[in-house]
DNA sequence: ACGTCTAAATGAACCGGTTCATAGTATGGT
DNA sequence: ACCATACTATGAACCGGTTCATTTAGACGT
């Protein structure tokens, strides 16, 4: 069975490809007679057009490209699912690669997604500052909209107001008492970690009390970073009496940790998850942690790239901001205020 | 800065277009000083193949499809950010999409990736037996590889062997005196729910024990059914003992419905996972579940489907089986033989 | 009946590679 | 000197659509 193609529809309607072409493009200049006698030749011949015929004209693919650190953070499944679903509901087929957190990557995917002719992009990139990132940014020919990062600002912006959930949780734990709240984040250079600093600070400049760096330990990239951090931070001389593990999957690397050293969860130290999960929710006793919709934003992210591919969207990029809430559990409780004198 | 095409190249380096080709391509049949002097002009004029173009005429897109049922079950990112690794190493861009377990996005996913020409799928189907699926797999003009399924023997298959695992499992439990021991499962019309019940009946046979059919639940697909069968299993009026949560990412589910019933996990039931988790890892009691190596799946996964796309796989289908480990926690305790009398 | 306009259909050029039949050039044998 | 035999380079056809300058036909006005 050798394929349909245009030139066999053409003949079985008796009239040129061009006027298959145009039925097929909703070319208003087609009269309804001849339209409904290709449309039939159309179906009695099973005729399905060829993706990569049409993409060698006319340049576009109907592929979006998504490329992010590393596929196996928990939930992040989440982003990707909804994101997928909104672009296949529009004809578009998702394009996935991992970063590996390395900008030289970054680069590279966006060159070959360029080469691929891709329609879109979405995307994280590791550090938001790297010269050779911005320059390939600013080089696409295709709309990128970024994932999470906010300092670029000539492309669209999906983020999350980590900021504010960062305050949240670091105004919790001072207005429990405790002073010594440790800080694991991740790397600075890109904005999760940087708002949830600044958010840490803001918390801390609210109460009119002073951030202690040394708490606050960041490039904590791997479980086995968070794990090594939390023994560090234990082993002080005057230990946190609070941690907030502000990374995305670094929860459990920072619990191994306690419960090696047999330091109880909302009775030795708080704990505050700086991402939900179900670890979270389900650890004895449950965690408190900051919260945000996973699914809405892929949806957004998808939907604000569609604009920008059908040229829809303001000239202006964008830059959608997602609220966080802090869900309170058992795993932070109050502290002794320091013996007064000073 | 206009695109540069194998016809400016060859117009540079002063030879004919198709010589520029057989440069790229290799091809033997081209002299070094020839091949010298156009691999400069190439170095030169910075040219880029242009993929589309390329798959215009020869049908090789360098595009792989992978279609699962959903990309937010948890640690399949692993499987997924493994077989992106070794594909890009190749080449080879991948392509994702999820069924959301329903036969008919199965057969059309498969259409939609037959006609943009990837080059191999990599996928799992809600049913081995539904016809429809099963004919247009048939009908696929790429290679097809199944992520655990093994019913479908015409593919090639990378399956997990969930029988010896749930068997472990059972063993375990039985080996501790527990004789209602509860299943929950997903649908069995595929093949890893269909080996772990399996492997229930196996362990219970090998013991000379009857399996108890009230007690073995499937069709678990969300952390909800998983909930309202562990409190219907709770409810009846000889509950069982143990549970063994054999679904991918049902854990959560049973063991919110546990708390909610305040029954203690290792005390009032015993539980097993049928995957791991960082979740069944660091509850408190950690839960013993059956692991296997998802990276590896992955891996292999992406290399068998390589060999096949290259030509260099033997002609029958392979299936390879990974082995499952019984990680044992402290979810299981002995549970007194029932009053010696029958 | 004739010119003018407009609407609709045509078909060839084009996108940027790959491939193959053909031609051209050395090399070696006699 | 001449033919056979590689070996290498050429360039046109081809993949399957899209697009646009051009042609054709029909409607309308006078």
């Amino acid at each position: 069975m050798v394929k349909v193609k245009l030139r066999d529809v053409a003949e079985a309607a008796g009239v040129a490809v061009g006027t298959v072409s145009r039925v097929l493009n909703r070319n208003p200049t087609v009269a309804d007679p001849i339209r409904r006698k290709v449309q039939d030749a159309i179906a009695a011949l099973g005729y399905e057009l060829d993706p990569v015929a049409q993409s060698m004209r006319g340049g576009r693919t109907r592929l979006v490209a998504c490329a992010i650190r590393d596929f196996d953070i928990p939930r992040f499944g989440i982003f990707i699912k909804e994101a997928e679903q909104v672009l296949r509901a529009h004809g578009y087929t998702l394009l996935l690669s991992s970063t590996t957190n390395r900008p030289e990557v970054e680069v590279e995917l966006l060159r070959a997604f360029e080469g691929r002719k891709v329609d879109g992009v979405m995307m994280t990139v590791s550090d938001e500052g790297d010269p050779d990132v911005i320059a390939a940014l600013a080089a696409a020919r295709m709309p990128v909209l970024l994932i999470d990062r906010d300092r670029i600002e000539s492309a669209d912006r999906v983020v999350v107001d980590h900021r504010t959930g960062a305050a949240l949780a670091v105004e919790h734990l001072l207005g429990l008492g405790h002073r010594r709240i440790a800080m694991l984040v991740g790397d600075t250079k890109a904005y999760p970690s940087r708002s949830r600093v600044q958010g840490y600070r803001d918390a801390f400049l609210a109460q009119g009390a002073a951030p202690m760096p040394h708490l606050l330990r960041d490039r904590v990239l791997t479980p086995e970073d968070a794990f090594r951090e939390t023994m560090a931070l234990m082993g002080l001389a005057g230990p946190p009496t609070a941690i907030f593990v502000a990374a995305m999957d670094m929860l459990g690397g920072c619990i191994r940790a306690l419960r090696t050293l047999h330091r109880e969860v909302g009775k030795d130290v708080s704990l505050v998850a700086g991402a939900d999960s179900e670890l979270a929710e389900l650890h004895a006793p449950p965690v408190t942690a900051i919260a945000w919709d996973l699914a809405e934003m892929g949806r957004h992210a998808a939907t604000m790239l569609l604009q920008r591919m059908a040229g829809e969207a303001a000239d202006a990029a964008r830059c959608l901001t997602l609220p966080t809430r802090l869900t309170i559990r058992q795993s932070c409780t109050a502290v002794a205020p320091p013996a007064a004198g000073g």
